[in-house]
DNA sequence: CGGATCAGACTTCCATACAAGACTGGCACG
DNA sequence: CGTGCCAGTCTTGTATGGAAGTCTGATCCG
């Protein structure tokens, strides 16, 4: 990363730090330190952040510096709600999925497991983000690949802030079942799953964190309050 | 338009005349001309441009210039498709719409019936598009509708590309037929509707233009043709 | 006449410089 | 001790200049 990078590709690499949850909700993302690290001008820099604004993924604060958005409550249930809409049009609009999808599946199903199992925290994140890309990217359209990754990268972001309790084995165990249906030609059977899974998820949300930024603060003192 | 704007606003003066239909596929955007037209330095128009690059809405050739995107056939097809999926997902996920929704659409159809009577091609271009807009921002989730509302310019400047035969009454007829759809609460009967129109659309596309770009040439040629 | 070559005009690309707002920490004053 | 002020620093905002690639059209040569 000490050589000059292609200025789309310092997107590419901020995407994938949120995606495998290095980075979360808030980080700042500075023009001058993103161009030192890149060895590029603060000009690339911007341009990239520019570009993570129009994908909704960074937000500027006018001459305060850009932050990774850290969406609201409402903002997360619409997140979520945008997945369910369409990942479940997808599935029912496909109308027949060749069996090597179904085998790139299984065998990410099975890379899940392996993170899950040695606790590689951030392949665990990345590719049970990465199972629904994946699923998309097999129905074969790119418009639809692009708009679900970085809807994906949202809701990354989204599970870390309002730490989603579901587990990731349920998650992986999920994504199976959907597997299951698809390959038994049950799109029907795999969309309903796919509604249910991602709902499942946005039912692990807590709203804690967002009313107040003082949370963590104020839990922190609760645990040792002083005075008052 | 000669007041300096600010510079986001550019983004939003483009896609709406994409949407209305004045600027079309291949159109070149240079980023000096749009600067001297927003009376901004082009440090701003490229800013512009840049968030649109993002969007899917303008690319850029290096060291060419800034051209309004001209899908391949293929990617005029993923684009009809990713709206299909998208739209019937949100039907399908909807759970009950209120009547001012309905209420709000049939304004909508009004309004479209209007365009076409009079021959306001603009007028007309636009809120044939602006009605799955409509739709969309009636569901609440801006996620889906910022989505939509770039997919929506997309496809009008496909449509003017591959030269859409489908009617502009007959598209009107399709949005009255959904939205009574609405209005009775048959939200599947809805989304098969949904399908079908933009299927409809998508179905008027001719690949003609698309193999050959000296199509609009030979075809004027053809008109009246001089020797050989 | 046909074709290669080259100058120049025009475009984006990228770095840099300076402007201007936002925050921090210290200092002075009540 | 508490509070307000203010300079210094850090951040983004914006303009501008020159580098470098691309196209056009004229010119020259065979």
């Amino acid at each position: 990363m000490q050589v000059p990078e292609r200025s789309d590709s310092i997107d590419r690499v901020i995407v994938d730090a949120i995606l495998a949850g290095r980075i979360t909700a808030g980080t700042r993302l500075g023009e001058q330190s993103l161009a030192t690290l890149f060895s590029v001008s603060r000009t690339m820099a911007r341009e990239a952040l520019i570009r993570l604004e129009a994908r909704g993924i960074v937000q500027v604060s006018p001459r305060r510096g850009w932050f990774v958005i850290k969406p609201s409550f409402e903002e997360a249930q619409e997140a979520f709600q945008a997945r369910q809409a369409i990942e479940m049009g997808i599935l029912m609009a496909v109308q027949r999925l060749g069996p090597e999808v179904v085998d790139k599946l299984r065998a990410h199903i099975v890379r899940e497991r392996a993170a899950i199992a040695s606790d590689d925290l951030e392949a665990r994140s990345f590719l049970l983000g990465d199972f629904h890309v994946c699923l998309v990217e097999a129905f074969g359209n790119r418009v639809l690949a692009d708009i679900l990754r970085d809807l994906t990268a949202r809701t990354v972001l989204i599970s870390a802030l309002y730490q989603s309790v579901h587990d990731a084995t349920a998650s992986c165990d999920e994504h199976e079942a959907i597997t299951d249906a698809l390959a038994s030609g049950d799109l029907k059977r795999a969309a309903d799953l796919m509604v249910s899974h991602i709902g499942n998820v946005e039912a692990g949300l807590t709203r804690a964190k967002d009313d107040d930024p003082l949370t963590n603060l104020r839990q922190a003192l609760k645990l040792s309050p002083r005075r008052e």
